[in-house]
DNA sequence: TTTTAATATCGAAAAAATCGATACTAAATA
DNA sequence: TATTTAGTATCGATTTTTTCGATATTAAAA
């Protein structure tokens, strides 16, 4: 389909808006010949005419009444896409899809988002919270521009960026577990633990932090969220990990004991960010990545 | 102000539909070297990337997608105006913008609109009821394209089309004027003739039509309009004369004698079409007027 | 490492847009 | 009626832009 082009919409507005050729073509800084030949092919295109020439004005048919309305908005269309790409050509601007794992979004959040608001205010963060497989297939689909995740974890073809470590925490009930207010990786009993379940990085980074495998018989309660499993260690159901970030007085109940591990190599995860390699921002994250570090779990 | 062309932002809606470069090429009929280079002349124009570049697929970014929502609807309204037009190109289609002066428009349109839309059913008429005057004020401007009017009347720089001529009546009460069911020009007496008021080109026509001259002391009412004026006529305080095309069953009622002039010249007014010489359009008014020319008044 | 499948880039050719000058046109004026 | 005037249209030359075809580049897959 042929189509006509901006460059004659904007001619056509321009004769609307001044009722003359000569001034039409001043205000769009060309000559008047080629304003007049810019809207003889705009009328060739559309089979019609557009201008009725006058001695003393240049007006518009009906039709041309019609098309310089239409003409308008589609002017006004494309200045706004080029208004809104001015505003955005600082960095962190404009929306960036942001992918976070449940064990880290509800904890690092409420810290966190305000200070990205106050320091990059013209960030439009759009929050997607799901486990890290779906969050990969998203990104790799570019469905997302960038991920907060816990590693290790295998992530192909894309850049990982670590901002810091945090230790994990044992759990336990009031009057379960060691009797010292501290824990050693060994005495860990596997069939004792209290896991999330399965898809949660937070369940795999537990057991290799601990050096643990599942027996394959082990049939146990998992839990859906990180609320859940501290309720069932409440309720005496076994001990379970848990990381520092999570450890707060909101998300710990009293009748909960924190243990800290006394190893020499304490378990941990990682958090990160993670990206296409391919993606042109990889400045913007970093620059994001600086920020995110500031922040200290618990 | 430097705006993106239209053939860039198809460029990026066939990209976002193909999720491909080289797919999106073949839809935009160009080869991938083009479309590449379109969109990095667009990314540039925006100073932002638009598209990621992955090895499987490119998808958009954010901003990108933000983009291709606007430039869609932009490229949307476009082709709406080549569509519209495709459906105008055939003649006496699309908007018409019509002024008829009050002394036509009650008896002629009831008539002969309904003949017009289906001989013309894509003709889009704009009816606008005015005094001569102004409808020629307006015509000079461009902002009406066509007059339905009386004749002779001075217009200068349009064209004129007379369609027909018109035969006036005497109209006077069941008990006034003369005793015959006729009448006579010189018969009339200006002191008794009712009229419209000023600026109705149907008093000047009437007066012309019977050569008479209103002396200047002349203080009597005028009516604002023919239903009026007829109304005026049956309480008795004149007679008045009335174009053919006012003389239905509707428009005079029971108590009113209606009188033809006797005269080997009898008086008459022309109605015609009046549009600017420099109208492209010629040939659809003359086309619209052959259709006008079937109607015949009473 | 090679192959593959995509996008980017380059130089030449083709197409178009633009300009400046001039022709044309119709109204206003002399 | 001829001339002036004030607008738009047209024309040829030039410049700019677009496009193509060929090739380079890239990164994943084999």
């Amino acid at each position: 389909m042929i189509r006509p082009t901006i460059k004659q919409l904007s001619y056509l507005s321009a004769i609307h808006q001044h009722g003359s050729f000569i001034k039409a073509a001043e205000e769009c800084a060309v000559t008047q010949s080629t304003l007049s030949a810019g809207i003889k092919e705009l009328e060739t295109i559309l089979g019609q005419p557009l201008v009725l020439r006058g001695r003393k004005a240049a007006n518009l048919t009906p039709f041309g009444l019609e098309t310089v309305e239409s003409a308008e908005k589609i002017l006004e269309d494309t200045d706004r896409i080029v208004a809104r790409s001015r505003l955005l050509n600082q960095p962190l601007s404009g929306p960036l899809r942001l992918g976070i794992i449940p064990t880290i979004a509800p904890y690092m959040l409420p810290e966190i988002l305000p200070v990205l608001t106050e320091k990059f205010p013209r960030l439009e963060l759009q929050l997607h919270e799901e486990l890290t497989d779906r969050l990969l297939e998203s990104l790799r689909k570019s469905q997302l521009d960038l991920l907060l995740l816990a590693f290790p974890y295998d992530t192909p073809d894309m850049n990982q960026y670590i901002l810091f470590e945090e230790k994990f925490y044992a759990a336990a009930a009031e009057h379960a577990g060691p009797v010292e207010n501290s824990i050693n990786i060994k005495d860990l009993k596997p069939e004792e633990l209290l896991l999330l379940e399965d898809g949660h990085c937070l369940r795999d980074h537990a057991l290799s932090a601990c050096d643990l495998q599942l027996p394959k018989t082990r049939k146990t309660f998992s839990a859906t969220s990180l609320p859940t499993l501290i309720q069932m260690v409440k309720t005496g159901y076994g001990i379970t990990l848990l990381p520092e970030m999570a450890c707060t007085p909101e998300t710990i109940p009293p009748g909960i004991r924190l243990l800290p591990f006394t190893d020499k190599r304490p378990p941990t995860r990682q958090i990160g960010l993670c990206w296409r390699r391919s993606d042109p921002r990889k400045r913007d994250y970093e620059t994001l990545a600086g920020t995110l570090k500031t922040y200290t779990p618990a």
